[in-house]
DNA sequence: TATTTGATTCTT
DNA sequence: AGAATCAAATAT
């Protein structure tokens, strides 16, 4: 369905890879939403990665139940919860079956602005349980697409994780990486110093 | 069955 | 700092 060759979704390959290099280099690339046949796009701007059964913060460290079941499959499918009884939150399954793990989209652009945070970019793009388990890499509902935006060096920043002071020292793991541009640090506060960066 | 908690957001 | 709000996990 997509005819122009640089927009390209991103295949189930592309996923299962090693979950910090799939979070690293989703950012830049393209959320897409197709909604009543409307669509819907979001550049990502922030993810973290969640990494097997080890990782404490990841929900699959507890092991497999029906809520991290989807985990446990291939890479490339959605795992959407509810959160604090009022808001989603969209990952996308990672590496081989049987290796718990998952990407967690924190924020993206849509038209120019920022969606900054995971409860609010489900709201924005209408995502809640009912996407559970669905396949990221048919484009049909929900993907993703690389649009053959390249990022400089030095344009992702890399962090800790948000909000799992629980997971002891693997709160302290650099599994967050975000995008650094002048154009998302709030409009109109912050003015560009000097010219060309 | 009862209690606690949480990959958040918004208000005070 | 605290509320909103509920499903999953844990304790009983």
């Amino acid at each position: 369905m997509i005819s122009n060759p640089k927009r390209q979704i991103l295949p189930r390959i592309y996923f299962n890879r090693p979950t910090v290099q799939v979070a690293r280099s989703l950012i830049g690339k393209y959320l897409v939403r197709a909604i009543d046949g409307r669509i819907l796009a979001g550049k990502i701007i922030e993810v973290e990665a969640y990494v097997g059964l080890e990782d404490k913060a990841c929900h699959a460290s507890k092991g497999r139940t029906q809520r991290t079941d989807v985990m446990f499959g291939p890479g490339g499918v959605a795992y959407v919860y509810l959160i604090y009884g009022m808001y989603h939150c969209l990952n996308v399954v990672t590496e081989r079956e049987k290796f718990p793990a998952a990407v967690l989209i924190r924020a993206v652009e849509i038209n120019g602005e920022l969606i900054d945070g995971p409860g609010r970019l489900c709201r924005a793009m209408q995502i809640d349980r009912g996407l559970n388990r669905a396949d990221l890499t048919t484009g049909e509902l929900i993907w993703f697409e690389d649009r053959g935006e390249l990022l400089k060096r030095g344009d992702v920043g890399i962090h800790p994780r948000i909000g799992i002071d629980y997971a002891g020292e693997w709160a302290q793991k650099l599994w967050r990486f975000r995008l650094r541009t002048m154009a998302l640090t709030r409009a109109g506060h912050r003015k560009k110093q000097g010219g060309a960066g």
